[in-house]
DNA sequence: AATGAATGAGTATTCATTCAT
DNA sequence: TATGAATGAATACTCATTCAT
């Protein structure tokens, strides 16, 4: 009986789109939460129909699924783009946690109300908790992966004590990193992220110092 | 001709009560996440009216906030119970964090994700996130104090480094103990608890010890 | 946030409340069309809240089944309470089809378009297909078996002719009868009852006299 | 260099393509119901754009509406098929009814399902159900004037009792036919067309066969 | 105090229809 | 002329909350 309104968003690539609804979805979400937020004032401010979020997704659950897989992704690029031409192991560890630091850290903070949000359908999903968890452990894993090599390298060249376990000091360190992460949200004052850089650093090259070198 | 009729639930004490929606709620939203839980099930699994459920809590969030507030003072409870009739800060600090890692964690870990399905409606409810931020604020900086507490002593005797700060050590083994928290839950083969002890007793040993008294 | 408005229908039982449902649902329904119709306005022609309805069906197609199954209860009572005190098997007949002319036909034709539209769900819902088709079988039976009855009576008695197959012309009747109705729908001034009923017994009269008796 | 791609919809005629989307609308219809069936279901199965539905009918409603007056010109295509050369009235009948039992009534019996669902936009388009009424009526009437002619003819020629009246007995054995169709679908094993023929030829032979002359 | 039937605001999702290409 | 991405009106259904009992 009703004539619904004409398309007008033709312009736009399909990525475009893509792009804008995440960024809809992102703001609405953090400003809303995952279940206050509505598909409506997403698309609204996405500035596209409503239909047209269910083209790109099959659901509410799937855009907030995608847009927090979109940020791993993001945040994997991150990642990726550490180069490592530094010869110097210290010198890599302290780049490589600064980098961390300066540049993920910001990153992660301003998306991880968002994370912690879609557990609430992680809890009674099993497929899509698989998929997250499964995406989250090799993002770890590949993170782990290159400290393990540059204090592996370190150790090989006798710069590094030969004792510790380069595994078990990347888990802590990233441990570390993903706590520093928690606790400035709620705590943002006691989180001081250059003071953290040096802790951080002074406590690991104690740690990994040869012993009887201490310089510190 | 008289007829005892079911278990009437007058004879709970409200303590009781409150006791049974609490455990009902844990479980049903740990089954299917905040939104999907209801009121309903929830007062199905703890045996009591719908209505009763809004004698104990004005509302479903009230309820929920309430819960994770609960869990928060057991875990303050566990952590007052702490006791530290040690007299050297080495043994402190082992027996310390081996408290948290084998007594707090598995605590911590059950909770944990009902913990981030808050952040659901506290992004949006300023007045509910400054009261639980500020009641995480104050666990953290307790436990953080006897941190604190035992590696100043450690100075003071000269048992520690003095170059360390107390308060910096402090803040980053308690995001250690988050991170490891964090990503025991999507990665737990990862995490094992007595690695987890023995790696950190022994990073923070080279860092505390002072200079040139390497043991390790 | 809001608070739904108070409860306030209490005072009415559960059959009464059922009954009202499905009048209004009837009557919307013969208005807008199944598909038209919405649960939103059936609730207010009910003077009940839309979350009643789910109170007693648990869907819009449970209603609208529910609601054709007690028509067809309601028909089946009708037939059911034909009593059969007479003894003449041609009075038997005559009065026997004026009743289904006279009672039900009428009844029938105001929900048949009712039962029409319900074809709309029974040809993707095998269950629901079965159920009602099942129904509508014994209904048929049922009333066919009374005929049958009068017909073997009157053979018995030698007062019929012993050459027809009494459940043959208790099919052919019975699908006489759903024809009229289906006819009058669309055609109401071609189907004159009264001549309907005449016609029809001075049929079934030739066909059932004996030969060599024709009285008509 | 060219290629021929896949073949191109232009190629088809305006009546072929109309055609196609019936034959699909058809299908989908059976299957789904018309309110589950869907455009773009319809326009998948035709092989066409869902725009060019909207180019042979202004709407859903429109193609429904069209496709089952399409049924009925071919149901109308079948009954003026039907030629008259038989001189015996007896025989005319008894092929006529034949015809119906044997050619249209499976045609008829396919698509019923369709037209009671069109009853579902009937009852609230007061405009096509007149048209659509408007078509049953001709359509009835037609074949009734077949039938009152041959039985008046038999009257002239003294073959059939001159007591019946012809335009009732039309009315009775078209409304005997419908209902035959309607049991058919929900109670197939009850209709046998073979019997059926008989015994309504039977019944018509004694109703119309002048008294005294019994035969059967 | 305890209950649970009644309520209706709120929302995800569908799908007929349009029109730029 | 044919297409199908874009649109948003429309609606079934849910569930937190209330209050008569």
């Amino acid at each position: 009986m009703d004539q619904p309104g004409p398309p007008s968003n033709r312009t736009l690539s399909a990525a475009e789109k893509r792009r804008r609804i995440f960024d809809a979805a992102r703001c609405v979400i953090m400003q809303k939460g995952y279940d206050a937020a509505t598909m409506e004032e997403i698309a609204l401010r996405a500035a596209v129909g409503k239909g047209t979020l269910y083209n790109f997704f099959s659901s509410k659950e799937d855009l907030f699924f995608s847009l927090v897989m979109d940020g791993l992704e993001r945040i994997r690029e991150l990642v990726e783009a550490e180069v490592k031409p530094l010869v110097d192991p210290w010198d890599r560890f302290e780049v490589g946690w600064r980098m961390l630091m300066v540049d993920i850290f910001p990153q992660m903070a301003e998306q991880w109300p968002l994370v912690y949000q879609i557990w609430g359908f992680l809890v009674r999903d099993p497929k899509s908790r698989e998929r997250m968890f499964a995406a989250w452990r090799t993002l770890y894993a590949d993170r782990e992966q290159r400290m393990v090599d540059t204090i592996t390298e370190g150790q090989n060249s006798g710069l590094f004590s030969a004792r510790v376990d380069p595994s078990s000091v990347a888990l802590l360190l990233m441990a570390t990193f993903d706590g520093l992460l928690h606790r400035a949200i709620f705590d943002p004052d006691r989180v001081d992220p250059d003071a953290a850089i040096r802790a951080m650093l002074r406590l690991v090259r104690a740690a990994l110092e040869p012993a009887g070198q201490a310089t510190n």
